[in-house]
DNA sequence: AAATGTGAACCTATTCACAGCT
DNA sequence: AGCTGTGAATAGGTTCACATTT
């Protein structure tokens, strides 16, 4: 409550919540956006609606950055911007380097959002030689033996892995070694780093996995419970064609459905 | 809880829990590795290990599918990978739909991870009509006009988008209405949709943004941590130059830095 | 009158720690 | 002896609902 002006501890940057911290971005666009339009102020009713996030929520989240609102009236859009801007450390420039400039990497490296406010592309590096020196995007491709060398001098502290699974974890190591502290991870694996070092992958295949076990569900749960597996229309559509079934339970003697789970889906 | 269903349904897929569901791809996907290296049983701490996650975390999430280890010795790989294929909906084969083949959706068309097991890319889909017919990753590309007719031929429930941000609600509000009920959005954007259809986003700047708050912070709270890996190229460059700063507080009156926020960040 | 900011209630997820099975 | 499976404890996140402020 107001009533302890005092009680300042908190507030800070100090302790905002991971959850919310992950919405910023997505309420920074959305004000950009009213910027864009020239819309002065915002009500965290509509601007939820922007973000598609809910309305408590929205206020909830920047209560942690402070009380950047008018009540009765509702945000300010520049100032919010840049209030957020500025918590999400993008009044600065954070020159990133990506590593793997094959398809994806390519992609990614036209692609719009990288050169985004506050990021600044300072080097492409490819470990196929025959891709150095090619400019994509407008910058030409380095060679990855230069990669300590281009980090060192660029000041880069955020990397973008594009490269295979099997190179990942090599080139990861070296980033750190390098200086890196947050690497932006789009090969399908696990790295590992050490404590201090951020990591956040983002992984076509999975995000598809989990999309199919909703999707299997919508099709398996409607009206039948108990027996009935796979009905309806959509459940047809979504069941018929083709079904690959991996042999189970090759090894014999497997528990198996001990008691509940039938025994191998109808497929 | 064994084949009493006392106060809780099945042991059944009824409420998996979201989290657990986003980490079954990983667990699938070290246990395929495994299975490839044909290793025959693995541990709850070793399987974690390779998927990035606390063996007492992994152990919770197979609760939920079951009893399908043996305790004192660990969990049979083969069969594991396939009641996680089965919980999935890998166990049959989706075909998905692709619009927008520019250079993040050629990409993307051509990444292994699509055709990974359990999917199989039915259609790829461009308004370009200079695009059409054009093969990407071996599939011609067709026009948009046919969306409607493709996902009905195809039985498509499972949707990606990969165009600009400006045609992304559009693209979807076909897709849902032809019947796709699963999406996955790479466009920057935020996509509504009606209930019972499911969207994932992926968004290449959020995730950059992200990483800079931490990064931020990290070079802003040290008050000594070893100089070495991170010396000023990296922490002078973050901390201080190239302010993009919208101006901040324009509306007067504004309540802005009140004795609470001390401008964070010594910048 | 309108809309923020926030305690409190609620729900979800993670971690602990150990009983129970092989 | 070893490792799973899971209640209980803890932590984190969301939603409610309303007092407070403009």
């Amino acid at each position: 409550m107001a009533t302890g002006r005092t009680h300042r501890p908190a507030t800070r940057s100090r302790g905002i919540p991971e959850a919310t911290v992950a919405r910023l971005p997505l309420y920074l666009r959305a004000l950009t956006a009213l910027s864009e339009r020239s819309v002065p102020t915002v009500s965290s009713e509509e601007l939820a609606a922007a973000a598609g996030v809910n309305s408590a929520k929205l206020r909830k989240d920047f209560s942690y950055l402070g009380s950047y609102g008018t009540r009765g009236v509702g945000y300010d859009v520049e100032y919010l911007v840049y209030q957020i801007s500025r918590e999400l450390g993008l009044t600065q420039d954070w020159p990133i380097v990506m590593v793997g400039i094959g398809n994806l990497g390519a992609a990614l490296a036209n692609y719009g959002g990288f050169a985004s406010r506050g990021f600044r592309v300072a080097a492409l590096i490819d470990a196929d030689p025959s891709m150095v020196g090619k400019p994509v995007a407008g910058i030409p491709v380095q060679y990855i033996d230069d990669l300590e060398k281009i980090i060192e001098e660029n000041g880069v502290s955020i990397g973008v892995i594009a490269t295979p699974a099997g190179a990942a974890q090599q080139v990861c190591d070296r980033l750190v070694a390098a200086g890196v502290s947050s690497i932006l991870n789009f090969a399908p694996t696990v790295l590992s780093v050490p404590d201090g070092v951020d990591v956040r992958k983002v992984d076509l295949s999975i995000e598809l996995q989990i999309l199919a076990f909703h999707e299997q569900r919508k099709a398996g749960e409607d009206g039948g419970v108990g027996g009935a597996d796979l009905p309806s229309a959509a459940a047809v559509r979504a069941a018929a064609p083709a079904a690959v079934a991996a042999s189970p339970a090759s090894t014999a003697g497997r528990k198996g459905p001990d008691g509940d789970v039938p025994a191998v889906m109808p497929a």
